[in-house]
RNA sequence: CGCGGGGUGGAGCAGCCCGGUAGCUCGCGAGGCUCAUAACCUCGAGGUCGUAGGUUCAAAUCCUGCCCCCGCCA
């Protein structure tokens, strides 16, 4: 076999915010193949970094009244202790906020405006006279300037009442999330790169065929690729945490430009610390695979942006895009006040990373398909397949020989070994594209096998007989060597334990070819536990330990201004209704008095939240309120509220809304939700 | 008819490209073992593979229509 050279990447993880379990399925993945090339010998390079710039990291720098510098470099290091704690081992870490990121930035812009890519337009965006810096239009809110939409509370981009897009500049009432100020439109030059001109790059590119899953390459090619690609904005006008872009004073790359050129520097980081030229690896003709693992949520990024840039500056073009799906517990997106939106450092505080690293295994495949993390199904999988399974072989035989050593030549096994030497080509591909669901599920059959034979021997019933001791070494020579060889193949996902196993047999495992042959005569030492069991408890623990605390929930966004109290406003914004009801059209409303007893944000919803209500014994309802902008579900679980309980039960995007709770105010902060004086009790009516 | 992905025993999935007795994990039931971290082994119940047609000696697998679910945020 001829030794590859391949570089490795994993996405840029954001510097505002600590390593989750959700990112974890991107990193383990990304280590899994990149530590399974190594162990099949060739040369494979894991690099990753920090993406450290940007209006967030400005904005947080500011409300935490210190330099962005030193918010980085904190987070930074937060990052290097969780990636190294799930043993999740980059050749390189950098920082999109380096010297040679700087050097690369320069050099990859030089090259784009000798190309002719590059060019300047004029763009109006809103500006915050108190912060003194434009608005991105995730920072400005407003009412929807659609006018039979007129939805309040949305988001400069798009509103997703109605669906409508638009520029912040067009919202009707815009503020500012930053201060509460009325933001200003004021004009400043962009610079833009004209990705058009590669669109027929891009579609060859993108549809070849072994670039992109095939699932992208369609994608891109519905959503994209049928009309004239927009030029990209690449600049941000200052204040803004980035590069300055050198020929263009005031004018800052925007972070999505640097964010990927960090990929070279981090190569270029780890060539010099070994004397080696970067350009081995980046140059157009480099004689290496260029591997990048992503989300599927930047997958524009990485599948046309980056490429037209690699290719207008005349790089080496990334040999696969890997995209994966986002990770859901127990169906859900992850959730902060369920607790189950989990820290890297929190998981680590009660369970070893074993655990997850082969779950996420056992279940990622080579597609986008969403990841679930089934919390029982987690137990379960660590007790029954990893400790009951593949330790179990070790722990049932390596006792009988403690002290002792493995057979000198290996005994006839059946056919055992060689069976499950002869699967390691088939485990190898399953390796090389991803889908590690099938390695477990083939391991897990070479484990059954294992210890089916195990129990059909029973050399602990020979043990007894002091006259079978020749035979009972055998017999757990062979089963330590199936052992050996399912960690062999078990290696990229379970490193920690292959390193045990080596231990125990004397005989480190470096190469995937310690699986063809088995290990002889080499001592066997005293068997220690090499993994525990997981208890249900540690589970919840972990849990409790993710839902916040009450210190902990600041709300995001400051107070807008208050309001002169009782003037007009609110009437002349909603006028009283003209058309008189009916004492029975009132009645036809059942209004209810509910407890939360539940609440929880709705992760990639703007404006929900979703309650659990109860109505009294067990009757519950399950209701999105769009109510996230005024509060947060801390403040939510316990109170009353009164709810329409006979609604029309309404299928949103995230689930069944069986009813709407009553509120006032017109949208925003100015969110006031009803409730009823002290004494009231779920389920009662209100007449 | 926006685009893409999908509908397989109670749950989660594989098989589909390259048609030929429907498989895995969990759960459930019965038995065995008692070496092992209450681990392990054997047997069993449970599916007309969304639906209606078509092609074929043969369809979960190929073709067509329909129904349903999920994703889509430059």
């Amino acid at each position: 076999m001829t030794q590859r050279r391949i570089l490795v990447t994993a996405a840029l993880p954001y510097a505002n915010g600590h390593i989750h379990i959700g990112h974890l399925v991107e990193y383990i993945q990304t280590d899994i193949w990149v530590r399974f090339q190594k162990l099949r010998g060739h040369q494979c390079v894991f690099l990753c970094a920090d993406d450290t710039h940007g209006t967030a990291i400005m904005i947080r720098a500011r409300q935490e009244k210190r330099s962005e510098e030193a918010l980085i470099a904190d987070m930074r290091d937060a990052h290097i202790r969780d990636f190294a704690g799930f043993d999740i081992d980059f050749d390189n870490y950098g920082s999109t906020n380096s010297e040679a990121n700087r050097g690369l930035c320069h050099r990859l812009w030089g090259e784009l405006r000798r190309g002719g890519y590059i060019n300047e337009q004029p763009v109006t965006q809103l500006f915050d006279p108190v912060e003194g810096t434009f608005l991105a239009d995730r920072f400005v809110k407003g009412t929807c300037p659609n006018p039979e939409c007129q939805a309040p509370n949305q988001y400069g981009d798009s509103c997703d009442k109605c669906g409508h897009t638009h520029s912040p500049a067009d919202l009707v009432n815009p503020v500012s999330t930053l201060s509460g100020a009325t933001p200003e439109l004021r004009s400043a030059n962009h610079l833009f790169i004209n990705i058009e001109k590669l669109h027929g790059f891009l579609e060859e590119w993108t549809q070849s065929g072994e670039h992109l899953q095939s699932e992208v390459a369609n994608y891109l090619k519905g959503h994209f690729l049928g009309e004239p690609l927009r030029d990209w904005d690449v600049s941000r006008p200052a204040p803004y945490f980035g590069f300055e872009i050198p020929d263009s004073p005031g004018n800052y790359w925007y972070v999505w430009f640097d964010a990927p050129i960090g990929y070279m520097a981090s190569t270029k980081e780890w060539c010099e610390r070994r004397g080696e030229n970067w350009a081995t690896w980046w140059h157009r003709d480099a004689n290496c695979e260029i591997h990048h693992f992503i989300g599927k949520d930047i997958t524009y990024f990485h599948t046309l942006f980056w490429p037209a840039m690699l290719k207008a500056s005349d790089c080496k073009l990334p040999t696969k895009v890997h995209i994966h799906g986002f990770l859901t517990v127990g169906g859900e997106k992850m959730s902060k006040s369920k607790g189950t939106f989990v820290q890297a450092a929190t998981y680590l505080k009660y369970l070893d990373p074993a655990y997850l690293r082969y779950y996420y295994a056992s279940k990622l495949g080579p597609r986008l398909d969403d990841l679930d993390l089934s919390l029982d199904e987690f137990v379960d999988k660590a007790n029954k397949q990893l400790v009951g399974g593949v330790v179990n072989i070790a722990s049932r035989t390596a006792k009988f020989l403690g002290g002792k050593s493995l057979c000198e030549t290996y005994p006839a096994d059946g056919g055992l070994f060689l069976f499950a030497a002869a699967a390691h080509e088939s485990i190898a591909e399953s390796y090389e594209r991803c889908d590690y669901q099938t390695v477990i599920r083939t391991c897990k059959e070479l484990c059954d096998r294992a210890n089916a034979f195990l129990d059909e021997k029973a050399p602990w019933t020979l043990a007894k007989q002091p006259d079978k001791a020749e035979e009972v070494r055998q017999i757990c020579s062979i089963g330590l060597n199936l052992f050996r060889q399912i960690v062999v193949y078990l290696t990229p996902v379970l490193p920690r334990l292959a390193q045990q196993a080596g231990e125990l047999l004397s005989a480190p495992i470096t190469r995937w070819e310690d699986a063809h042959s088995p290990l002889t005569g080499t001592p066997v030492a005293n068997f220690q536990h090499m993994l525990k069991r997981v208890e249900l408890k540690q589970v919840q623990s972990m849990i409790e330990d993710s839902k916040p605390t009450e210190e902990g929930t600041v709300v995001e966004g400051l107070a807008l201004p208050s309001q002169p109290t009782d003037g007009p406003e609110a009437l002349a914004k909603e006028p009283l209704v003209a058309d008189l009801c009916s004492i029975d059209d009132f009645t036809k409303i059942d209004l209810r008095v509910a407890r939360v007893v539940s609440a929880s944000a709705v992760e990639g919803a703007d404006k929900l939240v979703q309650l659990t209500l109860s109505l009294g014994g067990e009757l519950r309802r399950n209701v999105f309120a769009g109510i996230k902008s005024a509060y947060t579900p801390e403040q939510l679980v316990g109170r009353l509220v009164i709810v329409v309980a006979n609604l029309a039960p309404r299928k949103m995007r995230f689930g069944v809304s069986e009813g709407m709770v009553c509120a006032a105010g017109g949208g925003g902060q100015e969110i006031f939700l009803l409730s009823p004086d002290s004494g009231a009790v779920p389920g009662q009516r209100v007449h």
